[in-house]
DNA sequence: AATTGACTCAACCGCTCGCTG
DNA sequence: ACAGCGAGCGGTTGAGTCAAT
């Protein structure tokens, strides 16, 4: 049997979101809550996909997300996270608040990776790439290399904490490389901020407040306050947010 | 001014996971 | 134990933008 596909994809609307269905996105939103997504679409009056309804909100619309470049400090805790966790980027964005997954990864592919290999690490395997003139012939490099290589364990290759007092294993190996070190330490200072996103009900936050009210909100809270002296409706906010 | 190539990032796709009946 | 379903994840794509020529 077939899986029934997430969405009538005859019917669905695909392609950038219009000012008008992040308007209805976000009024519902609001007022129900996020749950649902299937349903969504039909509810908040869009032809979207509940997936790209879902998408949309989480990447864009949440107003607890932050804009711009990632600075220095979220670059270098994305790059600590990834060399523990790998590309799992939800969990990476799990620790960085106010940034999306999405974000995160983009960010990694245009940015960090080139920033790594400019600086002579594997973005992949977050160890010192080794550069031909090093060494002095092809077979020293690889003999070189497969000193090197961690043993693999005969018995359950997958399990982390499998590596021996070996010195192949040893994490030590790149001690000397601040960098490679800091990655490799333990940072008491990384914040585990591991916390789900608490959507605040509408009761809490958005009762008795017009739409308009809603939306300079979220703008507030996400740093548009240079806009606070732009009469704001929904429309011309919806506007200024499409031109960033 | 026009063209081209590199770059960015929002959005999509297909898959997996976890819950439920 | 199994199937069905919704949600979430990670890889990929492609339109838009910008700098170089």
């Amino acid at each position: 049997m077939g899986r029934q596909p997430c969405c009538d994809k005859l019917e669905v609307k695909k392609g950038p979101w219009t000012a008008e269905e992040d308007k209805k996105l976000i009024s519902f939103i609001l007022s129900n809550g996020p749950c649902c997504w299937r349903a969504v679409p039909k509810l908040a009056g869009l032809r979207r996909c509940g997936k790209s309804c879902r998408l949309r909100w989480t990447n864009y619309l949440r107003p607890d997300l932050k804009r711009g470049l990632l600075n220095e400090a979220e670059e270098q805790l994305v790059i600590d996270l990834h060399a523990s966790l790998g590309n799992r980027w939800s969990k990476i964005a799990a620790r960085l608040p106010g940034r999306t997954d999405n974000e995160i990864k983009n960010h990694w592919n245009t940015h960090i990776k080139k920033k790594l290999l400019n600086m002579g690490i594997d973005p992949v395997t977050h160890q010192p790439l080794r550069k031909e003139t090093e060494t002095s012939s092809a077979t020293d490099y690889l003999a070189d290399f497969v000193k090197h290589l961690p043993k693999v364990p005969e018995t359950n290759g997958s399990d982390e904490n499998s590596c021996s007092s070996d010195e192949r294993c040893d994490s030590n190996l790149f001690k000397n490389d601040p960098l490679i070190s800091s990655l490799l330490g333990d940072d008491p200072d990384i914040p585990q901020v591991d916390v789900p996103w608490e959507f605040p009900s509408g009761e809490q936050i958005f009762d008795s407040v017009s739409w308009d009210d809603n939306i300079s909100s979220l703008l507030d809270f996400q740093g548009f306050d240079c806009f606070s002296d732009v009469e704001m409706n929904s429309s011309n906010v919806l506007e200024l947010r499409h031109e960033q």
